[in-house]
DNA sequence: TATGAATGAGGTTTCATTCAT
DNA sequence: CATGAATGAAACCTCATTCAT
């Protein structure tokens, strides 16, 4: 959509010598993902970007037709990684609660192993073109749909809960998710896997039926 | 400490006639606490608050060392509310468990009362100078610890399971208590008394002890 | 003229009760003296004199039109007080030689002593207004003649060589008076004094006539 | 350094033809240098001199980091002209006594070659950031203590008597030099090079050994 | 495919001064 | 005499983007 590519892969092959490593517009997104994550979309400059990736602006705006593409990109990347996970785990075998549990941890896995996606796309939304964000969270409510979908099968089953709306459940669960980059960090005593553990236990017990509730 | 008055209140006495509503600088805290919740903070010019609270450029400078200052004043008044509420509802009698449905249930609704703030605190921390972002953060620590504290109290009574460390149930509460300014919208179906029962049920319900897992 | 007393004596008394040291307009005088020696004209806010002098910035337009005005009386501050110096000295008794001499290193004591005015008004005479400029240069000119008299007075005694204009001697041996601001540190090994006799002495020396020269 | 050129010459080749007289930086310098010393540099704002210059605000900025980085580079041009003439007739061949002499005048002919230069060298300085009037004054340092190897050099040698210090010789006499900015005019009397005479002439006068003084 | 000079609108902030009290 | 809120013009600087080469 916004890189200019030439074959049809998404991503050029790496052929210029320049770049031993990596084609020039995955530098620049591997660069600006960091640089947003660092300083915010706004206080990042087209310069600064460039420079980041040792490459010129003319080569930039050939490859991207603005700063906001750059944004864009990057929710693009975010949005198609995080559904195709969860359409993946939710397609597979078990029981529902099972295949809830394994979409809720893994969530939070592929979070944190993307901890500057998740930066940006939880503080970026609104500088992104109206258009753009009217797509974005259009995206963002078929995977909130899909997730929702699951639970609802739970309730019904009755191995979930319906004392609170499948709504709500959602919500309360990925508010808790995007805002792991508000404080993970890397040094800390557990790994992501057990993080991704501890928030789909919690996740789970919310939904446990039949609590004798006080 | 930012707002320069000249008497003791923290907001100068309404005194001329101009503003028979509000003194400029609680209207200028208004305009631009609405602005930055719509637009975000940096691409919200001086010029668009001061015209939106029908006050000179020079006024606002008067009364505000600079735009920082505002986003500043913000946070302080944010974070002086909510601490006050949690300690409030922490020193009541009752039951732990009580107290830690009515704070949580509490936070909600002060959230979605003041929802532009919380669109600003979760959102902005990073355009604040890094001294500052600092306190903010230390202050916003000492208000999950007083939280955590009620946790562990639950926990060591055995009216909360340990299962999940204090530290990441309060971690995950407030991560979907900061996103509610996301998706909640006033013409949505439930009312702010309601999301805060069911946010604090599933938190409670996640918190139950002894559940026959799985 | 510029500072409005109320009484002849170009100083108000001391009488308010807040200064018990010194009166209003002669703290003001006295800090912006400090200050634009320090930073310069330009870079001294009307606030930071008023601070420094513990003063409201009413207080200080009550006694000064502007604060070009406070530049403006430093300047007269300055010329007249070098211009009674050398008068007292020009019409003592005594040889020519020994009056240029006196004269010689007494200006650079009394340049040293008000070190301060020395850097203002070899550095600011542009920030008065152009006709202000006009009477500092005209003030000056009146010191340089009175100077240059007293040279052109030991040439046509024949006690000074005319092998170079008065006029150029006298432009000549300001300029190095006039910088001494760039140089002079208090710290320095040698005394006001010793400078004054040393200047004093490269003068008359190159006055001495009938050198064999070369 | 300031001058963002990327050629190695320091300033890029004409080569647009829009400016066929001279290159956008050169014609920056020469106009700033002119307001500067006509206005001070703190009276002269960056509208004035794009506006004198002929070229738009973002191609100054593209050229100089800021403002004070064409006043740096004014400084630099300075201070690496007289050095390299300094240093050129020190290493002459000849008696000491002709080589003071001959710099003694070439620098005020110099001087007066570039009064402008002047006018911003001796009354600037302050408006430098500190860590480059550190810079400024060390290089303007090694010119004086090149100078005053020079006098020292005839005092060992017996031409230049020593009774005063070649310290205060040196501050003495680059005193005056300085200041020719402050009354020479170009439509005077005297040529430059006449000036230069008498400065040098007084100069080494005042060096002649063994008056029987007074 | 790539360069980098140039644009020009808009950003935040400073500050001498006035004036009602 | 003194206050301090308010003014409004002007200051320096940034930056995404374009375009001739």
């Amino acid at each position: 959509m916004a890189v200019r590519t030439h074959g049809g892969t998404g991503m050029p092959a790496v052929t210029s010598a320049e770049s031993a490593e990596s084609s020039v517009p995955r530098r620049l997104l591997a660069v600006a993902t960091r640089l947003f994550a660092e300083k915010g979309f706004d206080r990042t400059s087209v310069q600064e970007i460039v420079a980041a990736a040792d490459v010129t602006k003319g080569a930039m705006y050939h490859y991207f037709d603005s700063k906001d593409d750059l944004l864009t990109e990057i929710y693009a990347r975010v949005l198609r990684l995080q559904m195709s996970r969860l359409t993946e785990i939710a397609r597979q075998e078990g029981p529902v609660a099972e295949r809830v549990e394994r979409a809720a941890a893994d969530v939070v896995v592929s979070t944190i192993d993307n901890l500057d996606d998740a930066t940006i796309s939880f503080r970026s939304l609104h500088q992104l073109r109206p258009e753009k964000q009217r797509e974005v969270r259009d995206e963002r409510r078929r995977y909130h749909e899909l997730f929702r979908s699951l639970v609802v099968e739970g309730q019904n089953q009755g191995v979930f809960t319906d004392r609170v709306p499948a709504d709500i459940v959602v919500d309360f669960y990925f508010g808790s998710v995007h805002h792991l980059s508000t404080w993970y960090h890397p040094d800390g005593a557990l790994s992501p896997r057990e993080i991704g553990a501890y928030y789909a236990r919690l996740l789970l017990d919310a939904l446990r039926p039949a609590p004798a509730h006080r």
